[in-house]
RNA sequence: GGCCCGUUGGAGAAGCGGUUUAACUCAUAUCCCUCUCAAGGAUACAUUCAUGGGUUCGAACCCCAUACGGGUCACCA
């Protein structure tokens, strides 16, 4: 069998050998199939797997399985990488690495003489054997098992080339037919084997006994195998993978003990959930936007937030530590294994965006400015233009009730930055004004006075307090009580009090009821700004 | 269906045999502040830890059963 491989176990122990690292160091991991862009789920994964690489002053490396010829998408290897250093997880070696690293290739595909070697050895020893059995055959021995209420599989007497002649072997793979290698299992379904995984503690599982297939008719590893010959080779000391691994745990472990490979250290990570129709299940690519890593780029939300989030549900301490630490680099965080849920968290979007708020209320505008135009120029054409009209006034904009102590947090999102600042912008002011939003219970001509005196004697230049004495002295001679409580105790005596005074101000300065400080805006616009708008205003107001 | 794992408020969760009146964060609600909104401040929200039974002087914490949820049973990873 493959007389082209002359190679040895031996000569692969010493080709990759074990990396000179501190004590303590672990070697991690995230292989990822290219079958598309990058999951949430995955990204958590990754990042998972970094942090405790560097933690421990250890390796993460990347490596690509992409042995499923059938689901590759082609291009999706690269776009992995991206999204991943989108989000600040970049491997220190393997695919996708500046430094390529010394135990490649870190794709698999091109792995096929190493898998090859370790089968070699495998069938030399008796301990994997070619399977020529078809797809109809292993069906039909299922609905056997099935139907005996057996435990299905191909295994023990079952596994009918098991103990098929040496020559015919020879002479059928040479005449060209196919077939598959598979592993002969010496496990006992009915034996436990007590395995350690680093998040669930202890698990008792039963012994492998099944003769899985290691080599596919296509001559690509299995997951399983390929699992067990990388991590053994790319000396991964911990395995961290989702949880629908810890099934087929018994079968690496026994795959582990019988090439002679020490285990590495396991630890089964929850996947993280979606409420659907009361069911949890498996956040979706195909149904939840947010399953998708890009959503988040492709809305602006901040990397910094997302990581944040995905550290909470990582750790339950975190936001504990968070609150004591509150400007800290997230790498002085320890993550620990510990304080890791068992079950999958439900993805919570709000909290993404409750963090979201907290990250861009924390940034200067100047930072704003750049981090929004680089987001703009990938995502939001309208959103580049209004910046580019001119920076420093985007800035200013921005900058409204920012450099305080609580500072404003309008923006989840950089996208969410455009529906906020357009009023800012005369021809989008124009175009969204609308008079019939003002209230009715004032008169027009009240109106008209009103923004008429405001438009020539309001004073804004000097500070907010002085500005607001004289707006209120100007509406108290159209009928506005100077506050509220005022307003309470003789109703009769006016037609509204300062805030709604305020509120035809706003609306007519804006288009809108909702926006933050009226004298900050006006400031932003500027005097012939104010004035022109105001004179718009009132051209526009009804005539009666 | 078999086998694994889990179940504390709307969400993430702390607690792991006795000062726990079950932390903390998000969400929600009310109030205060206030030119509106955002923010901020205050308060409320699990008499109870899926249910039933045990063990114990004492249980969310230990044991058993039931229910429910998740994972897995491929020449996919």
């Amino acid at each position: 069998m493959f007389p082209d491989i002359q190679e040895t176990l031996e000569d692969l122990e010493r080709r990759y050998p074990e990396r000179d690292l501190p004590k303590g160091a672990e070697v991690t991991r995230f292989a990822p199939s290219p079958t598309g862009f990058l999951h949430t789920g995955s990204l958590f994964a990754s990042l998972i797997a970094q942090t405790f690489a560097h933690q421990s002053g250890g390796i993460f490396f990347v490596r690509l399985e992409d042995t499923d010829t059938k689901r590759e998408i082609v291009g999706s290897d690269l776009a992995l990488i991206e999204q991943m250093a989108a989000f600040g997880v970049a491997p220190d070696e393997g695919f996708g690495a500046r430094e390529p690293g010394r135990h490649g290739p870190y794709r698999q595909s091109e792995r096929a003489r190493i898998y090859k070697t370790v089968i070699k050895e495998l069938v030399r020893r008796g301990d994997a054997y070619p399977c020529f059995a078809s797809t109809e055959e292993l069906d039909e021995l299922r609905k056997y098992q099935e139907s005996r209420k057996i435990l299905t599989g191909y295994y023990g007497s079952f596994a009918k080339y098991r103990d098929y002649p040496v020559e015919k072997a020879v002479s059928d793979i040479e005449s060209g037919r196919p077939y598959v290698v598979r592993f002969r299992s010496q496990g006992d379904h009915n034996c436990y084997i007590k395995v350690r995984d680093e998040i669930r503690g202890s698990l008792s599982l039963s012994q492998n006994d099944q003769d899985i297939v290691i080599l596919k008719s296509d001559g690509l590893p299995t997951y399983h195998f390929a699992h067990v010959v990388d991590d053994h080779f790319m000396r991964t000391t911990l395995v961290s993978r989702g949880e629908e691994w810890v099934a087929s745990l018994p079968i690496h472990i026994e795959m582990f003990a019988r090439l002679g490979f020490n285990t590495p250290r396991f630890a089964h990570l929850p996947v993280i959930m979606k409420l659907d129709e009361g069911k949890k299940r498996k956040l979706s690519k195909r149904r939840d936007v947010e399953a998708a890593v890009s959503f988040f780029l492709e809305h602006g939300y901040p990397v910094a937030a997302v990581i944040e989030y995905l550290f909470t549900i990582a750790n339950s301490n975190f936001e504990e530590w968070r609150l004591l630490n509150k400007t800290a680099s997230l790498t002085d965080f320890k993550l620990t294994f510990e304080k890791m849920s068992l079950d999958g968290a439900l993805f919570d979007m709000a909290k993404v965006v409750f963090i979201s708020k907290e990250v861009l209320a924390a940034k200067s505008a100047q930072e704003l400015l750049t981090e929004t135009r680089a987001y703009a120029m990938s995502y939001h054409p309208g959103l580049l233009d209004l910046i580019d009209r001119d920076p420093e006034y985007f800035k200013a904009i921005v900058n409204i009730e920012r450099e305080k102590e609580n500072p404003r947090k309008d923006y989840s999102s950089y996208e969410s930055i455009y529906e906020f600042i357009k009023y800012f912008y005369r021809d989008h002011y124009e175009t969204s004004l609308d008079l019939t939003r003002l209230n009715p219970a004032v008169p027009v001509a009240t109106v008209r006075s009103l923004l008429w005196a405001l438009s020539t004697r309001m004073a804004f230049e000097s500070d907010e307090p002085a500005w607001f004495e004289g707006f209120k002295a100007i509406a108290g001679e159209y009928g506005f009580a100077p506050s509220g409580k005022i307003f309470k105790q003789n109703p009769d005596l006016y037609i509204g009090h300062i805030g709604d005074a305020a509120e035809i101000l706003r609306l007519a300065l804006t288009g809108l009821k909702q926006t933050p400080n009226l004298f900050q805006i006006m400031k932003v616009l500027g005097r012939p700004e104010v004035v022109s708008r105001l004179e718009f205003v009132i051209d526009k107001l009804p005539q009666k």
